[in-house]
DNA sequence: CCTTCTCTAACGCGGACGGG
DNA sequence: CCCGTCCGCGTTAGAGAAGG
């Protein structure tokens, strides 16, 4: 629509058509309006007043909001441009001077936003924590975007009310002071390192790394965090790992998409090595929204997959810009009244070439994302996963199969052996006693595996034990999933079989378990070189165990022959002692499980010497009793 | 448009206990 | 001795509300 510059003066007018009866200036204003509604309605014309009335509300909302912003900030009100608040416990008066440019973090800000960015620039309340201050001790909180609405001095009244004062802040200064998480210097300068190509050289390593900063960013923060029954310290470890890898799936995703050491187009300030959090997802291509397709909030998506991330930001023709910039994009009644707003036609002329600029630039970008859109319609492209897990959620059953499927038909091949136990699973996949169980029914439901029962010997005695055999769908399903598998992660799936191998050859090689017989027998060894008197109360309370244990093996310990039993009366204790039948067997046995079990037979001894010492603090308080 | 907070389903782990 | 079952707590991944 064509605009005319053309003014008129209803004053000038209204000498010509004086009415006397007209006495008060409200009376001439209500003249005035009603002269301007008969013009728009009678003869259809577009008047603006210099209230611009004549535009839509949303948009004189907005107008109104940035000229009353640009009046706080450059103190254009008649007490000078000091605004001065009470301190949050109203005893206090602190002035905080503002001159039109962003405070930063620490008086610095390194993007040089001044006035001229008006939207880009935002209060933000001085007291960390404001909200939850306000609610405990009932101050007013006003959110920085309503205060503005409204009169200049209504603006004003509410921006005084807010206890503590408000700072002027951009919108990237902004995310810096909120992100906690992101100024921590370890996950700071993990990020700042990391590329594209680290992750890609070592995708394990930057998982372990991210796990470790997580637990010293929750080491940090344990004080300031509110523990409930829901909110368990495991529950925010998980939840700080996630954010973290989301950081690290955002720079992954940019730096895939535009290349390494990505700048923010517009600003050339931001970059994705120093400022990550302040790049945000700028959807280029309005047009594509219009037949019901949803734009995605990708903040809300660095949970997904890299794949698709990178995926669905082609497809929605996303670039990437800093916080400032992409809230100069936005503001389209900012960039189209900068005059009116403004008031100053140099700094408007400032304002409009950098629009004129700012597109430019967004095209320049968005030519990179065209080029990646035509490859991904032609399927020219196959995009990197780093993060996947080979077995997603739920498909650990997936897991277990091909594992039987090797068990059974490959690692089996020298030694004829066709079948496992539920044991030889869980030890070979290196999980608990109750792994199988968990698939069991499953897999024996779809018909992959079916079993028997079988006698088998163990340790000269005779157990009918379940063996399990793979099926022939079983053998199809999983040679199915390894060739997906193998196909997807080749790397990674040729190490796990190669660990299932290793596991097997050690389960087929291993003579002995940690039994609890075992265990009984080292423990008198262990007590016999100790030479105490009482021997049950000390094996009792060094073992662990409830009175009646000694009994369950004594039998068995007499039978071969491992100790001596020697009663003088029926009152007296027993004298056990262990034979050198049993010393050269117990001996043979630690040197067993310290070569299988070495950990574990270590935290054995360590604990059996913690319960020794105090049995025998306990024993020498009870003797200087008597 | 992005982050934090809170809640939840489903899976994972391992100890206790009793039967065969 | 192994195995199955029960149980409590940890972990993972994601939804949705609310705040900036």
């Amino acid at each position: 629509m064509y605009e005319t510059n053309q003014f008129i003066n209803l004053s000038e007018i209204s000498l010509l058509y004086h009415d006397k009866s007209i006495v008060s200036e409200s009376m001439w204003q209500t003249v005035c309006r009603a002269i301007i509604k008969d013009l728009r309605e009678e003869f259809d014309l577009n008047i603006r007043t210099k209230r611009y009335d004549s535009l839509p509300e949303s948009t004189r909302q907005s107008i109104r909001n940035y000229i009353n912003l640009y009046k706080l900030i450059l103190g254009v009100d008649r007490s000078g441009n000091i605004i001065t608040y009470l301190d949050r416990n109203f005893e206090t008066e602190i002035k905080i001077y503002y001159d039109g440019t962003c405070q930063g973090i620490k008086g610095y800000c390194p993007f040089d936003i001044d006035y001229k960015f008006l939207p880009a620039l935002s209060f933000d309340h001085r007291l960390e924590r404001y909200k939850t201050i306000v609610k405990r001790e009932g101050y007013r909180y006003i959110a920085p975007k309503t205060m503005l609405g409204g009169s200049f001095n209504g603006a004003l009244v509410k921006m005084k009310s807010q206890i503590g004062g408000m700072d002027l802040r951009c919108g990237n200064c902004h995310t810096f002071r909120h992100h906690k998480l992101y100024y921590f210097a370890r996950i700071y300068n993990f990020l700042k390192l990391l590329s594209i190509k680290n992750i890609d050289k070592n995708t394990s390593h930057v998982l372990y790394s991210v796990n470790l900063l997580a637990k010293q960013y929750f080491e940090h923060t344990k004080k300031d965090i509110k523990l409930s029954e829901k909110n368990t310290p495991a529950q925010v470890l998980s939840r700080i790992r996630n954010q973290i890898s989301r950081l690290v799936k955002k720079k992954y995703v940019i730096e895939y998409i535009f290349g390494e050491n990505y700048l923010c187009p517009i600003c050339e300030k931001v970059n994705i090595n120093d400022h990550l959090t302040c790049f945000e997802a700028h959807h280029t291509n309005e047009a594509l929204f219009e037949n019901g397709l949803q734009k995605i909030e990708f903040g809300l998506y660095y949970t997904k997959s890299i794949k698709w991330l990178i995926k669905n930001l082609i497809a929605q023709e996303c670039i990437y810009v800093c916080r400032n910039c992409h809230t100069m994009i936005t503001a389209v009644n900012y960039n189209e009244n900068a005059l009116t707003i403004l008031r100053n036609e140099i700094d408007t002329l400032y304002v409009n070439n950098f629009y004129d600029n700012l597109y430019k630039k967004v095209n320049e970008k968005r030519d990179i994302i065209i080029h990646w859109k035509s490859l991904l319609k032609n399927n020219m492209n196959t995009f990197p996963n780093p993060f996947l897990k080979m077995f997603d959620y739920g498909e650990s059953i997936y897991s277990a199969l091909i594992c039987i499927y090797y068990i059974c038909e490959i690692f089996s091949q020298d030694t004829k052996k066709e079948f496992f136990i539920a044991e030889e699973l869980n030890y070979i996949q290196e999980k608990s006693s109750s792994y199988f169980k968990q698939y069991k029914s499953n897999l024996l439901d779809l018909e992959y595996i079916q079993y028997e029962k079988r006698l088998l010997q163990y340790r000269g005695f005779g157990f009918n034990k379940d063996i399990y055999k793979i099926t022939f769908e079983g053998i199809l399903k999983a040679k199915e999933l390894i060739e997906e598998r193998s196909g997807g992660f080749p790397d990674e799936f040729k190490e796990l079989v190669s660990h299932w191998e290793h596991r097997n050859r050690k389960y087929n090689a291993r003579k002995q378990r940690l039994s609890a017989f075992d265990i009984v027998l080292i423990c008198i060894y262990f007590i016999y070189n100790k030479e105490i008197d009482f021997f049950m109360n000390a094996f009792h309370y060094i073992i662990d165990k409830e009175n009646s244990y000694f009994s369950k093996h004594r039998k068995k310990l007499l039978n071969l022959e491992y100790i001596t039993e020697n009663q003088e009366t029926a009152n007296s204790f027993k004298e056990i002692n262990i034979t050198p039948k049993g010393i050269t067997r117990a001996e043979e046995l630690i040197s067993l499980i310290k070569r299988d079990y070495f950990r574990k037979y270590q935290k054995l001894i360590s604990d059996w010497e913690k319960r020794y010492d105090e049995y025998l603090m306990n024993h020498n308080k009870k003797n200087l009793k008597k």
